[in-house]
DNA sequence: TATAATTCGGACAAAATTATCCTTTATTTT
DNA sequence: AAAATAAAGGATAATTTTGTCCGAATTATA
């Protein structure tokens, strides 16, 4: 469903804002550490969602990553996805044509476009907080 | 959604039926030519469509492609999705969590698996006669 | 029986995605 | 001011996916 890029933005985005509510900026190391990735490919991903606005990044010591209380509920889903994987996910046709529309649909259109007009409303509903504090609760899990 | 060759592989299958209801047994360049695709990738799909009965194929002259009439309706696009991009879509965890289950949700788990089985839904429930009466009556299109 | 048409199968090539390494830049602390 | 720490960015490598090529096997037809 996701690039792999982007199960690994979605996971440090979400482990970013769980500390952030704790009042803590972490490292990219510690992102990678926690949320089990590759370091160095987890460093790029945190640099597009810096450059897209996500999160936020402090250089030099003490620096990290974080995000602000507030961001978390404007920040949904659909922009990390969006920030990492493109809009792929919203456009083109199960299919691959390249003219595939309401008026000349593909065999599948009708079908595959309620499936991913409730994709797209899951990922534009879905605030990073609500994630975050499914963690916090102890709800939900990010390790293994 | 699907990978490329998951993409080639319905459009193909499709496209057999549909030449099937004409009675008419087609060849491997006559499909690509027909679902726009490359030529000898989609040789190597329609081997793999073939190895697990999704259609049925003839060698040499006048052999081709074919699908009975009954099987158009046995066979589901799961099936066709599966023979070629395996169980993927079905299983595992939407962030890549190698332990993610209803015991130990990842963050996302729910909405998820809700997306996913409504997809499954309509994969296990879609046929290839469906899809292929729908371009026969010229309702959707297959080209381009 | 020879020829031609067709799928089958293996090896190879190109492109995209995933992943690593190393240098530069910014910033805090000493 | 120097040193140390952390993100940013560029170059490169590994892996997977997509795609090509060519010879072998099968079979209808001349």
């Amino acid at each position: 469903m996701f690039s792999k890029a982007c199960e690994y933005g979605i996971r440090a985005a979400v482990y970013v804002a769980l500390q952030s509510l704790e009042g803590r900026r972490v490292s990219v190391n510690e992102i990678a550490e926690e949320i089990d990735s590759p370091v160095a490919f987890t460093a790029k991903i945190l640099q597009q969602l810096t450059r897209s606005k996500v999160i936020h990044s402090v250089k030099g010591p003490t620096g990290g990553f974080e995000i602000e209380r507030t961001d978390m509920d404007t920040v949904k889903l659909s922009m990390i996805v969006h920030a990492i994987d493109g809009d792929n996910i919203y456009v083109g046709c199960g299919l691959g044509l390249k003219e595939c529309n309401a008026k000349k649909p593909c065999p599948l259109h009708d079908k595959f476009v309620a499936i991913r007009t409730d994709l797209k409303k899951m990922l534009e509903s879905t605030s990073l907080y609500e994630l975050a504090t499914g963690l916090e609760v102890g709800l939900t899990y990010l390790k293994r």
